[in-house]
DNA sequence: GTCAATGCAAACTCTTTGCAATCTG
DNA sequence: CAGATTGCAAAGAGTTTGCATTGAC
Protein backbone atom coordinates (compact mmCIF):
# COMPACT_ATOMS: atom_id res chain seq x y z
CA UNK A 1 0.00 0.00 0.00
CA UNK A 2 1.53 3.39 0.54
CA UNK A 3 -0.22 6.13 -1.38
CA UNK A 4 0.37 9.71 -0.89
CA UNK A 5 -0.97 11.10 1.96
CA UNK A 6 -4.64 12.92 0.49
CA UNK A 7 -5.30 9.17 -0.55
CA UNK A 8 -4.56 7.57 2.86
CA UNK A 9 -7.05 10.58 4.09
CA UNK A 10 -9.67 9.42 1.78
CA UNK A 11 -8.83 5.77 2.73
CA UNK A 12 -9.18 6.32 6.47
CA UNK A 13 -12.71 8.06 5.61
CA UNK A 14 -13.91 5.19 3.89
CA UNK A 15 -12.44 3.03 6.61
CA UNK A 16 -14.37 5.28 9.56
CA UNK A 17 -17.71 5.04 7.25
CA UNK A 18 -17.59 1.13 7.11
CA UNK A 19 -16.78 0.74 10.84
CA UNK A 20 -20.08 2.86 11.58
CA UNK A 21 -22.09 1.04 8.94
CA UNK A 22 -20.92 -2.56 10.74
CA UNK A 23 -22.39 -0.93 13.72
CA UNK A 24 -19.34 -1.17 16.22
CA UNK A 25 -17.87 1.37 18.00
CA UNK A 26 -15.17 3.93 16.00
CA UNK A 27 -12.27 3.55 18.62
CA UNK A 28 -8.97 5.40 18.17
CA UNK A 29 -7.57 2.23 18.47
CA UNK A 30 -9.06 0.48 15.40
CA UNK A 31 -8.38 4.05 13.33
CA UNK A 32 -4.48 3.96 14.37
CA UNK A 33 -4.35 0.43 13.84
CA UNK A 34 -6.00 0.36 10.26
CA UNK A 35 -4.26 3.34 9.47
CA UNK A 36 -1.02 1.65 10.55
CA UNK A 37 -1.68 -1.05 7.92
CA UNK A 38 -2.66 1.42 5.65
CA UNK A 39 0.59 3.23 5.46
CA UNK A 40 2.88 0.45 5.12
CA UNK A 41 4.39 -0.35 2.20
CA UNK A 42 5.11 -4.09 2.77
CA UNK A 43 2.54 -6.53 4.33
CA UNK A 44 3.09 -5.90 8.46
CA UNK A 45 2.94 -9.13 10.71
CA UNK A 46 0.99 -7.97 14.20
CA UNK A 47 4.19 -7.12 15.92
CA UNK A 48 4.99 -4.67 13.58
CA UNK A 49 1.76 -2.60 13.64
CA UNK A 50 2.09 -3.04 17.31
CA UNK A 51 4.96 -1.07 17.34
CA UNK A 52 4.09 1.26 14.71
CA UNK A 53 0.95 1.93 16.46
CA UNK A 54 2.80 2.30 19.74
CA UNK A 55 5.18 5.27 18.64
CA UNK A 56 1.92 7.34 18.48
CA UNK A 57 -0.35 5.76 21.22
CA UNK A 58 1.94 4.43 23.56
CA UNK A 59 -0.60 2.84 25.79
CA UNK A 60 -1.73 0.53 23.12
CA UNK A 61 -1.86 -3.51 24.38
CA UNK A 62 -1.01 -6.18 21.66
CA UNK A 63 -3.81 -8.12 22.60
CA UNK A 64 -6.03 -4.78 21.20
CA UNK A 65 -3.90 -5.18 17.91
CA UNK A 66 -4.65 -8.87 17.54
CA UNK A 67 -8.48 -8.20 18.65
CA UNK A 68 -8.96 -5.23 16.33
CA UNK A 69 -6.52 -7.01 12.97
CA UNK A 70 -9.49 -10.38 13.75
CA UNK A 71 -12.21 -7.91 13.28
CA UNK A 72 -11.20 -6.07 10.14
CA UNK A 73 -10.77 -9.66 8.90
CA UNK A 74 -13.97 -10.22 9.44
CA UNK A 75 -15.54 -7.58 8.28
CA UNK A 76 -13.57 -7.53 5.30
CA UNK A 77 -11.71 -4.62 5.76
CA UNK A 78 -8.23 -6.16 5.53
CA UNK A 79 -7.15 -9.08 3.85
CA UNK A 80 -4.49 -11.50 4.95
CA UNK A 81 -1.36 -13.00 2.45
CA UNK A 82 -1.96 -16.69 1.87
CA UNK A 83 -3.86 -18.03 4.87
CA UNK A 84 -5.42 -16.46 8.06
CA UNK A 85 -4.64 -20.13 9.73
CA UNK A 86 -1.30 -20.52 12.00
CA UNK A 87 -0.96 -23.86 10.88
CA UNK A 88 1.84 -24.50 7.86
CA UNK A 89 0.54 -27.02 5.55
CA UNK A 90 2.94 -29.28 3.49
CA UNK A 91 2.88 -30.20 -0.31
CA UNK A 92 5.04 -33.20 -1.22
CA UNK A 93 4.88 -32.04 -4.94
CA UNK A 94 7.47 -29.57 -6.29
CA UNK A 95 6.49 -29.47 -9.42
CA UNK A 96 4.78 -26.71 -10.54
CA UNK A 97 0.70 -26.74 -10.13
CA UNK A 98 -1.25 -24.21 -8.47
CA UNK A 99 -4.07 -24.29 -5.53
CA UNK A 100 -7.51 -23.83 -4.83
CA UNK A 101 -7.95 -22.63 -0.75
CA UNK A 102 -11.02 -23.31 1.11
CA UNK A 103 -10.96 -19.49 3.00
CA UNK A 104 -13.39 -21.45 5.46
CA UNK A 105 -11.30 -24.76 6.44
CA UNK A 106 -8.11 -23.84 5.07
CA UNK A 107 -7.59 -27.02 2.80
CA UNK A 108 -5.86 -26.63 -0.10
CA UNK A 109 -6.30 -28.74 -4.06
CA UNK A 110 -4.04 -28.95 -6.42
CA UNK A 111 -4.71 -28.16 -10.24
CA UNK A 112 -2.78 -28.14 -12.97
CA UNK A 113 -2.66 -25.57 -15.96
CA UNK A 114 -0.07 -25.33 -18.68
CA UNK A 115 -1.88 -21.69 -19.41
CA UNK A 116 -1.06 -20.78 -15.84
CA UNK A 117 2.31 -22.17 -15.81
CA UNK A 118 2.84 -20.25 -19.39
CA UNK A 119 2.12 -16.74 -17.86
CA UNK A 120 5.61 -14.44 -17.93
CA UNK A 121 6.55 -12.35 -15.25
CA UNK A 122 6.08 -8.73 -15.60
CA UNK A 123 9.01 -6.27 -15.68
CA UNK A 124 7.23 -4.72 -12.37
CA UNK A 125 7.97 -7.84 -10.41
CA UNK A 126 11.68 -8.54 -11.89
CA UNK A 127 12.24 -5.14 -10.44
CA UNK A 128 11.40 -6.51 -6.64
CA UNK A 129 13.97 -9.63 -6.84
CA UNK A 130 14.61 -12.74 -8.50
CA UNK A 131 11.49 -14.66 -9.15
CA UNK A 132 11.83 -19.05 -8.38
CA UNK A 133 8.71 -20.27 -8.47
CA UNK A 134 5.02 -18.56 -9.32
CA UNK A 135 1.50 -19.88 -8.03
CA UNK A 136 -1.57 -19.37 -9.25
CA UNK A 137 -3.76 -19.39 -5.82
CA UNK A 138 -7.89 -19.35 -5.89
CA UNK A 139 -9.62 -18.68 -2.79
CA UNK A 140 -13.12 -19.54 -2.29
CA UNK A 141 -15.39 -22.06 -0.20
CA UNK A 142 -14.73 -25.49 -0.95
CA UNK A 143 -17.41 -28.04 -1.70
CA UNK A 144 -17.93 -29.74 1.95
CA UNK A 145 -17.90 -26.59 3.68
CA UNK A 146 -20.68 -25.21 1.07
CA UNK A 147 -22.94 -28.09 1.85
CA UNK A 148 -22.59 -27.43 5.22
CA UNK A 149 -23.12 -23.88 4.93
CA UNK A 150 -26.23 -24.56 3.14
CA UNK A 151 -27.44 -27.00 5.78
CA UNK A 152 -27.00 -24.31 8.17
CA UNK A 153 -29.45 -22.19 6.54
CA UNK A 154 -32.11 -24.67 6.10
CA UNK A 155 -31.87 -25.15 10.00
CA UNK A 156 -32.09 -21.86 10.65
CA UNK A 157 -35.12 -21.46 8.40
CA UNK B 1 -1.03 -34.98 -4.70
CA UNK B 2 -2.35 -39.15 -3.97
CA UNK B 3 -1.49 -41.04 -7.14
CA UNK B 4 -2.22 -44.78 -7.57
CA UNK B 5 0.58 -46.75 -6.24
CA UNK B 6 3.01 -47.38 -8.23
CA UNK B 7 3.04 -44.21 -8.69
CA UNK B 8 3.87 -43.76 -4.86
CA UNK B 9 6.21 -46.36 -4.65
CA UNK B 10 8.26 -44.76 -7.35
CA UNK B 11 8.00 -41.56 -5.51
CA UNK B 12 9.37 -43.07 -2.01
CA UNK B 13 12.14 -44.61 -4.39
CA UNK B 14 13.13 -41.30 -5.67
CA UNK B 15 12.68 -39.86 -2.10
CA UNK B 16 15.13 -42.81 -0.56
CA UNK B 17 18.03 -41.61 -3.49
CA UNK B 18 17.57 -38.36 -2.68
CA UNK B 19 18.06 -38.91 1.25
CA UNK B 20 21.29 -40.63 -0.17
CA UNK B 21 22.54 -38.16 -2.30
CA UNK B 22 21.75 -35.09 0.36
CA UNK B 23 24.13 -37.62 3.04
CA UNK B 24 21.55 -37.87 5.48
CA UNK B 25 20.48 -41.34 6.74
CA UNK B 26 17.19 -43.17 5.83
CA UNK B 27 15.23 -43.73 8.69
CA UNK B 28 11.97 -45.21 8.92
CA UNK B 29 10.63 -42.19 10.30
CA UNK B 30 11.45 -39.91 7.72
CA UNK B 31 10.51 -42.83 5.24
CA UNK B 32 7.11 -42.60 7.07
CA UNK B 33 6.39 -39.02 7.53
CA UNK B 34 7.49 -38.71 3.21
CA UNK B 35 4.78 -41.41 2.56
CA UNK B 36 2.26 -39.83 4.92
CA UNK B 37 2.37 -36.07 2.94
CA UNK B 38 2.85 -38.14 -0.41
CA UNK B 39 -0.18 -40.31 0.23
CA UNK B 40 -2.50 -37.02 1.24
CA UNK B 41 -4.76 -35.70 -1.16
CA UNK B 42 -4.89 -32.35 0.34
CA UNK B 43 -2.16 -30.72 1.81
CA UNK B 44 -1.71 -31.92 5.83
CA UNK B 45 -0.62 -29.55 8.61
CA UNK B 46 2.20 -31.11 10.81
CA UNK B 47 -0.71 -32.71 13.04
CA UNK B 48 -2.59 -34.22 10.53
CA UNK B 49 0.72 -35.86 9.42
CA UNK B 50 1.77 -37.13 12.99
CA UNK B 51 -1.65 -38.55 13.10
CA UNK B 52 -1.40 -40.48 9.96
CA UNK B 53 2.12 -41.55 10.88
CA UNK B 54 1.28 -42.84 13.97
CA UNK B 55 -0.95 -45.47 13.28
CA UNK B 56 2.12 -46.96 11.17
CA UNK B 57 4.37 -46.50 13.67
CA UNK B 58 3.21 -45.88 17.17
CA UNK B 59 6.12 -44.74 18.98
CA UNK B 60 6.95 -41.74 16.42
CA UNK B 61 6.72 -38.25 18.24
CA UNK B 62 5.46 -35.25 17.56
CA UNK B 63 9.02 -33.04 17.26
CA UNK B 64 10.67 -35.91 14.92
CA UNK B 65 7.73 -34.83 12.53
CA UNK B 66 8.47 -31.24 12.77
CA UNK B 67 11.97 -31.97 12.66
CA UNK B 68 12.03 -33.91 9.39
CA UNK B 69 9.66 -32.08 7.79
CA UNK B 70 11.55 -28.67 8.32
CA UNK B 71 14.79 -30.92 7.02
CA UNK B 72 12.93 -32.14 4.19
CA UNK B 73 11.54 -28.91 3.53
CA UNK B 74 15.49 -27.35 3.28
CA UNK B 75 16.30 -30.23 1.42
CA UNK B 76 13.43 -29.34 -1.40
CA UNK B 77 11.95 -32.64 -1.23
CA UNK B 78 8.77 -30.56 0.39
CA UNK B 79 7.13 -27.50 -0.03
CA UNK B 80 4.76 -25.17 1.88
CA UNK B 81 1.88 -23.94 1.10
CA UNK B 82 2.11 -19.94 1.28
CA UNK B 83 4.67 -18.85 3.56
CA UNK B 84 6.99 -21.46 5.37
CA UNK B 85 6.34 -18.47 7.95
CA UNK B 86 4.14 -18.76 11.02
CA UNK B 87 3.43 -14.87 11.18
CA UNK B 88 0.54 -13.74 9.57
CA UNK B 89 0.83 -10.58 7.37
CA UNK B 90 -1.68 -8.19 7.21
CA UNK B 91 -2.77 -6.18 3.69
CA UNK B 92 -5.46 -2.86 3.75
CA UNK B 93 -5.52 -3.41 -0.01
CA UNK B 94 -8.79 -5.60 -0.59
CA UNK B 95 -9.02 -4.94 -4.23
CA UNK B 96 -7.37 -7.50 -6.65
CA UNK B 97 -3.72 -7.29 -6.99
CA UNK B 98 -1.01 -9.87 -6.45
CA UNK B 99 2.18 -10.58 -4.60
CA UNK B 100 5.67 -10.90 -4.93
CA UNK B 101 6.77 -12.92 -1.77
CA UNK B 102 10.18 -13.27 -0.03
CA UNK B 103 11.37 -16.85 0.31
CA UNK B 104 14.14 -15.90 2.61
CA UNK B 105 12.55 -13.00 4.35
CA UNK B 106 9.03 -13.28 4.46
CA UNK B 107 8.34 -9.49 3.02
CA UNK B 108 5.34 -9.24 0.25
CA UNK B 109 5.25 -6.69 -2.52
CA UNK B 110 2.17 -5.80 -4.51
CA UNK B 111 1.90 -5.45 -8.12
CA UNK B 112 -1.21 -4.79 -10.42
CA UNK B 113 -1.59 -6.39 -13.55
CA UNK B 114 -4.43 -6.41 -15.42
CA UNK B 115 -3.64 -9.59 -17.47
CA UNK B 116 -3.90 -11.25 -14.48
CA UNK B 117 -6.90 -9.81 -13.12
CA UNK B 118 -8.29 -11.22 -16.50
CA UNK B 119 -7.30 -14.84 -15.96
CA UNK B 120 -10.78 -16.96 -16.47
CA UNK B 121 -11.21 -19.76 -13.75
CA UNK B 122 -10.68 -23.30 -15.36
CA UNK B 123 -13.10 -25.67 -15.04
CA UNK B 124 -11.32 -28.35 -13.22
CA UNK B 125 -11.39 -25.27 -10.23
CA UNK B 126 -15.14 -25.04 -10.43
CA UNK B 127 -15.26 -28.61 -9.65
CA UNK B 128 -13.64 -27.83 -5.99
CA UNK B 129 -15.23 -24.79 -4.78
CA UNK B 130 -16.81 -21.43 -5.43
CA UNK B 131 -13.95 -19.24 -6.47
CA UNK B 132 -14.09 -16.02 -4.82
CA UNK B 133 -10.82 -14.37 -5.21
CA UNK B 134 -7.86 -15.06 -7.18
CA UNK B 135 -4.13 -14.22 -6.56
CA UNK B 136 -0.86 -14.52 -8.60
CA UNK B 137 2.12 -15.43 -6.17
CA UNK B 138 5.63 -15.05 -7.42
CA UNK B 139 8.14 -16.72 -4.67
CA UNK B 140 12.21 -15.63 -4.88
CA UNK B 141 15.10 -13.64 -3.05
CA UNK B 142 13.39 -9.89 -2.53
CA UNK B 143 16.62 -7.45 -3.76
CA UNK B 144 17.62 -6.93 -0.13
CA UNK B 145 18.24 -10.17 0.62
CA UNK B 146 19.96 -11.00 -2.88
CA UNK B 147 22.19 -8.20 -1.65
CA UNK B 148 22.73 -9.34 1.47
CA UNK B 149 23.34 -12.72 0.44
CA UNK B 150 25.89 -11.56 -2.11
CA UNK B 151 27.67 -9.92 0.74
CA UNK B 152 28.10 -13.13 2.55
CA UNK B 153 29.33 -15.10 -0.90
CA UNK B 154 32.50 -12.14 -0.86
CA UNK B 155 32.59 -12.70 2.78
CA UNK B 156 33.62 -16.24 2.19
CA UNK B 157 35.56 -15.16 -0.66
C1' DG C 1 31.60 -48.55 16.88
C1' DT C 2 30.49 -43.75 15.74
C1' DC C 3 27.82 -40.05 15.11
C1' DA C 4 23.41 -38.63 13.33
C1' DA C 5 18.63 -39.08 14.54
C1' DT C 6 15.00 -40.00 17.83
C1' DG C 7 11.89 -39.54 21.97
C1' DC C 8 10.87 -37.12 25.90
C1' DA C 9 10.02 -33.10 28.43
C1' DA C 10 10.58 -28.56 29.01
C1' DA C 11 11.07 -24.01 26.87
C1' DC C 12 9.66 -20.64 23.62
C1' DT C 13 6.79 -17.86 20.50
C1' DC C 14 2.62 -16.39 18.82
C1' DT C 15 -2.26 -15.86 19.74
C1' DT C 16 -6.50 -15.99 22.49
C1' DT C 17 -9.33 -15.31 26.63
C1' DG C 18 -11.39 -13.70 31.33
C1' DC C 19 -12.25 -9.82 33.81
C1' DA C 20 -12.27 -5.21 35.77
C1' DA C 21 -11.68 -0.49 34.14
C1' DT C 22 -12.64 2.73 30.38
C1' DC C 23 -14.65 5.00 26.58
C1' DT C 24 -18.10 5.51 22.55
C1' DG C 25 -22.61 6.58 20.94
C1' DC D 1 -25.54 5.94 31.08
C1' DA D 2 -25.36 1.12 28.94
C1' DG D 3 -22.85 -1.85 26.67
C1' DA D 4 -18.99 -2.38 23.62
C1' DT D 5 -14.02 -2.03 23.87
C1' DT D 6 -9.69 -1.85 26.10
C1' DG D 7 -5.52 -3.21 29.00
C1' DC D 8 -3.62 -6.44 31.81
C1' DA D 9 -2.29 -10.90 32.99
C1' DA D 10 -2.74 -15.53 32.48
C1' DA D 11 -3.88 -19.46 29.57
C1' DG D 12 -3.71 -21.93 25.02
C1' DA D 13 -1.90 -23.30 20.59
C1' DG D 14 1.82 -24.48 17.75
C1' DT D 15 6.73 -25.07 17.36
C1' DT D 16 11.55 -25.54 18.87
C1' DT D 17 15.34 -27.16 21.79
C1' DG D 18 18.56 -29.79 25.25
C1' DC D 19 19.91 -34.12 26.40
C1' DA D 20 20.22 -39.05 27.10
C1' DT D 21 19.19 -43.11 24.30
C1' DT D 22 18.77 -45.52 19.99
C1' DG D 23 19.75 -46.95 15.41
C1' DA D 24 21.81 -46.29 10.48
C1' DC D 25 25.93 -46.84 8.11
Amino acid sequence: MKGNPEDLQQRMDRFEEALRRSGVKVTHQRLEIFRQVAMSRDHPDVETVYRGVRERMPTVSLDTVYRTLRLLLGLGLLDTLGLPRRRVRFDADVSAHHHFVCTRCGTAHDFRSDEFNGLRVPEAVKALGSVERMCVQFRGLCLRCSRREGRKQSARA
